[in-house]
RNA sequence: GGGCUCGUGGUCUAGACGGUUAUGACGUCGCCUUCACACGGCGGAGGUCCUGAGUUCGAAUCUCAGCGGGCCCA
């Protein structure tokens, strides 16, 4: 009440609008104020008069900018009533809340009094509720256009993240506020004149300077040497939004490399980290800041909550890295999420992460003893023809590991890269390429062996390439048995097109799943894994089968022709991919019609060329690789096994 | 309240150009101490893809609504 500066009413309010551009006169306070009228005003909420003060709350400060009404400083810093509340001057807030209130019943006006919920601000730390206070502030000029102009230059990883940007840039009321008050910042390089009030900016060469503990290098224009200095001190951001300057060499001996190629940042700052930083670099140079933007999401505690101080649900880095290595701590990180979504801190994570440190070192460890007797130079000198099928199977799906992670790392996405170098190096490389070679490893064939050693040489050597920037350390180890520079130093490794082959994978795959299937026919029978069979049989197959025999422990024998033995349709499969665009509509009743033949019938079909079916009365024609047929292999008399390995038989002798 | 975002086996998570066994990790169950690794290998169980409606021959995926979580709001 001591700061009301205008009552508002709505202009529909019939009880009030004949009022409206009257004066009225505050009660207890005596100052006289205008009724002014505004949509804004709800009738029906309380008495459907608005006090408007300077300032109660963020509605108060557009309707005093709206209508240039006068500023009335009702409490000073100290949270104490100043003068303008008159008697009550230096009244803490709820002592003069208090004698207001006994005044107003005491003089008659106070007619009701009851408990509503307001939107006021509250305190982080402790939920004290705020009062605004209006003292003189630094604001630096929005400039909206070229902001928004800027964000639409800028790569934004994940793109989404570009909105939160226009619609704060979009939603601004006001310039930004640069002045704090507050201990510790960079301080405002201004002084006031004592004598006629003018503001005396620092001049670039003086800078540094606090104005607190320098006084200006040149009297006033009025010829006066007596100032007052500025005591607020800069926004925080105002220092960290020139990190995309200072990296592109602002005002330093080197030529300006603006814009940056890329700022990494948390979404939470995007409003202030990147919105000033964009600001800042327009203003000074004209230039967007940066190239790129990537966007990480917030590091959550195992609560799910955001990390922080207060919650208690912090884990320091240290804490990690001391027990599990940085290595493991960095992967973490990279496999948490997808780019811009939070991670959730996990002990679990921290040590799966720490197994494949320990998995790689075995892979390592077991490699290298393979490689004593391989250098170089005779990678150099390697006659790839000399490959077997499993090594070309391996190096084509090494050079699609390049090419992916490389596409991938390319639109920074870690999560994703780092899961699929994981995947080759456990999945791939150890679990089936390292037991199908170890027969050619320790066996008598040199030039099988040096085949595998190649493999073997190139495969680490690019893994360590590409596992660099996600477990540093361990990659230069890795690193150090192929070159005396360090791994950091070295380019990310490049596809080799030759290697990548079809042909090679579906053959290596082939190998690799017939041995998987022995793996499973033993584990079956209970059998242990490395107990020989007799023999093995494989039909239909255009494979080395050396290191099928090797890893299975039995001996194995290509068959030509067709295996002696009857193949059952058991089911037909329809390729949906093919029929549902053809089909549309009708796609469902074909594959009703398909599934309801004999598929012994289908297959028949299928082998003459085309496949008839009725659907409604009529008859449709479908090619071949409209269905997929699923077969099983009965056994004829023989004492065997039968597998069957996605077109290829395998026969097992017991 | 506003903006953005997420909601997938017990837990966390990938997939999202719509196409029929939905990815991986941790956990769990069984088998295997075989010459790199038992911090391992092999095999298994476990899923209303938040709910409802719509579009479509077909939806975890697209649209709308609802519910619930997260971050930001000078």
């Amino acid at each position: 009440m001591a700061a009301c500066v205008a009552v508002a009413v709505n202009p529909k309010d019939e009880r009030y609008n004949q009022y409206i551009g009257k004066e009225i006169t505050v009660p207890i306070f005596g100052q006289k104020v205008t009724l002014i009228a505004d949509e804004a005003v709800e009738p029906e909420f309380g008495t459907g008069a608005v006090m408007i003060c300077t300032f109660g709350d963020k509605q108060d400060v557009r309707w005093w900018l709206k209508y240039g009404l006068p500023l009335v400083k009702a409490i000073d810093k100290q949270g104490k009533m100043t003068k303008a509340a008159g008697k009550y001057e230096g009244m803490s807030i709820p002592e003069c809340r208090q004698a207001v209130i006994s005044d107003l019943k005491a003089a008659g006006f106070l007619y009701d009094q009851k408990s509503l919920d307001q939107n006021v601000g509250l305190c982080w730390r402790c939920d004290t509720p705020i009062e605004i206070l209006s003292e003189p502030q630094w604001f630096v000029k929005i400039n909206h256009e070229g902001i928004l102009k800027a964000a639409d230059e800028i790569n934004w990883y994940p793109e989404y993240m570009k909105v939160r940007l226009q619609n704060w840039t979009g939603t601004m009321e006001w310039d930004w506020c640069i002045s704090r008050q507050r201990i510790f910042a960079t301080p405002i390089p201004i002084w006031y004149c004592k004598k006629c009030g003018e503001v005396m900016i620092a001049e670039e060469s003086w800078l540094p300077i606090d104005p607190n503990e320098n006084v200006p290098k040149k009297p006033c224009a009025c010829g006066s040497t007596e100032f007052e200095p500025e005591t607020d001190v800069l926004d925080t951001w105002m220092d960290s939004s020139i990190t995309a300057l200072h990296v592109s060499g602002w005002e330093s001996e080197h030529d300006l490399r603006l814009p940056a190629q890329i700022r990494p940042q948390g979404h939470d700052i995007i409003r202030t980290w990147a919105f000033y930083t964009i600001l800042r670099s327009l203003a000074l140079e004209g230039k967007r800041p940066w190239d790129s933007i990537v966007i990480n999401g917030m590091v959550l505690g195992p609560d799910g909550h955001k990390m922080s101080k207060s919650l208690g649900n912090v884990i320091s880095p240290e804490e990690v890295t001391t027990q599990y290595s940085a290595d493991a701590f960095r992967q973490w990180g990279a496999v948490g999420g997808s780019t811009g979504s939070d991670v959730m801190f996990r002990w679990k994570d921290v040590v799966s992460a720490s197994r494949f440190l320990q998995k790689m070192w075995s892979i390592y460890r077991f490699s290298m003893s393979h490689l004593k007797d391989f250098e170089p130079a005779d990678a150099e000198n390697f006659p790839l023809e000399s490959l077997y099928t499993i090594d070309r199977w391996l190096l084509s799906k090494l050079n699609r590991l390049v090419e992916t992670t490389t596409k991938e790392l390319d639109e920074y996405q870690f999560d994703s890269t780092f899961k699929a170098i994981r995947g080759f190096a456990w999945e791939v490389l150890a679990d089936n390429y390292l037991e199908l070679v170890k027969g050619r490893l320790y066996g008598e064939d040199a030039e099988g062996r040096k085949a595998a050693q190649y493999v073997l040489y190139t495969t680490t050597r690019t893994l360590s390439l590409l596992l660099a920037p996600f477990i540093p350390f361990f990659a230069e180890e890795m690193y150090s048995r192929f070159d005396s520079e360090s791994v950091h130093t070295r380019a990310w490794p490049v596809v080799d097109e030759s290697l990548v082959s079809e042909e090679a994978e579906a053959a290596g795959e082939m190998i690799k799943n017939i041995t998987g299937e022995v793996r499973r026919y033993k584990s079956d029978l209970g059998m242990a894994l490395n107990s020989a069979l007799k023999k093995i049989e494989i039909y239909n197959a255009k494979i080395d089968t050396g290191d099928i025999a090797g890893a299975t422990n039995s001996e194995v024998e290509p068959m030509e022709g067709a295996p002696s033995f009857e193949y059952v349709p058991v089911e037909v499969k329809p390729n949906m991919g093919l029929l549902g665009p053809r089909f549309r509509k009708d796609a469902g009743a074909i594959v009703k019609a398909l599934q309801a033949e004999d598929p012994a019938a289908v297959e028949a079909q299928a082998a003459s060329g085309k496949i008839t079916v009725t659907v409604n009365g009529e008859k449709i024609e479908l090619e071949p690789e409209a269905v997929e047929i699923k077969k099983e292999v009965i056994s004829g008399g023989r004492e065997v096994d039968v597998l069957d390995v996605r077109g290829a038989v395998v026969v097992i002798v017991r």
